[in-house]
DNA sequence: GTGGTCTAGACCACT
DNA sequence: GTGGTCTAGACCACC
């Protein structure tokens, strides 16, 4: 289900916030579905269960799922009204990748390209 | 001239490492243009020449600038060539950011303005 | 296990990098084997943890090495695309010591001779 | 006549040194043929000629050249007894080196094509 | 005066 | 206990 570099200099709680997130976000976990429990994704990954909680509560904290006592972790509906501060780190974040892309050679159709092939694969699934 | 925050959970070095790429990347700091001496950063900023070399160094590395002993440090021409690894890790990052823009519910549209944006910014340059 | 040279003009930490590399081209530290940990290190051969520390960061980004924190120091498997730039470096070095080498009265029989030395024990192990 | 490197983390005084053994052993510069003075080289190159001084001491030291007070700096015949020691040093670098180009990939082959481009060229001189 | 190396020692983040 | 960051302060090499 995941990969997990444990080589990457990103520590594997963030890898595992980053990974959950682009799941939630390519709806391939839907709207209150139930997440993995932490004793099973840790078994599964062979990792420390400490870890997946450490990823599971910053998901919390960004708004991503909620957690119900005794029941287990559930993906959040969006909130459009809650996220106007993480759009616009958002925003600066793609002004500086744009920059540095730029910087690098690439060119403003092959960064569109990759725009209409990231939105391509959001409405396939 | 910068701005730090030494609260941050990301270190200071890389802090630094970013504002100076964008200050390359912006044409602020031109080719060949010297960079403030270790010392006199560290002393501005009130922070320890050690992390100033740090982020000098980790620049190096990454081809933006060179130092030469006993002369100081210097901002390098582009490397189209060195950089083929420094784009793919660019061009992931475009898609995870894009991804995620949309699922906060940026359109295309928006985005391409950003880009539009930054790109006529770097031509006036 | 090594010979540092505390008075040599070359720093301990490139002499550190130079010798670790050696285990690692001659297979004696093998594939995803630990490191000893930076503070061991440091302890065996009376060196400040710093500069041990300095010359794993070297070997990582050498691609050498990948440090995980809270784990440990582990060796890299060989990445051939990567290497391009070093043996760019390495062809050009090899160019140097063999004119160095004629001129010094040593015929290529000997180089050869010793090519092939190395590389006997390159495949014994 | 040289192409000095200031990017280079390489002295400008070691390049300098390591281009003139480069023409000694190519024979461009002739057994007993005069070096060029340390100021007009300073003027030529642009160069400081303390650093130039430097780089002159350095290959005395070597046996690479001789100088005479108030004529100026010569080429040395080789000396095959002295450079017992120096082809010593030759024969470890060759066998770190081979060990790392095969690391990287080189095959034999490659490796003695480089040998004999170097010994052609040699001999052409 | 410039960058580069090294030490000693403190504190943090991750597992 | 692991690697990573940062400070303070010393000394060296290069130009």
């Amino acid at each position: 289900m995941f990969e997990l570099d444990v080589r990457s200099r990103k520590p594997i709680y963030e890898q595992l916030v980053e990974k959950l997130k682009q799941l939630i976000i390519n709806d391939v976990l839907k709207e209150d579905e139930k997440l993995p429990s932490v004793r099973d994704l840790a078994q599964q990954l062979t990792i420390n269960p400490n870890t997946i909680q450490k990823a599971y509560r910053e998901l919390e904290s960004q708004g991503y799922i909620y957690s119900v006592k005794g029941k287990g972790s559930f993906v959040n509906p969006v909130q459009p009204t809650k996220n106007t501060e993480e759009l616009k780190k958002v925003r600066e974040e793609l002004k500086k990748l744009f920059a540095e892309a730029i910087y690098l050679g690439m060119t403003s159709e092959e960064i569109q390209a990759l725009l209409h092939e990231v939105q391509g694969g959001e409405q396939d699934d």
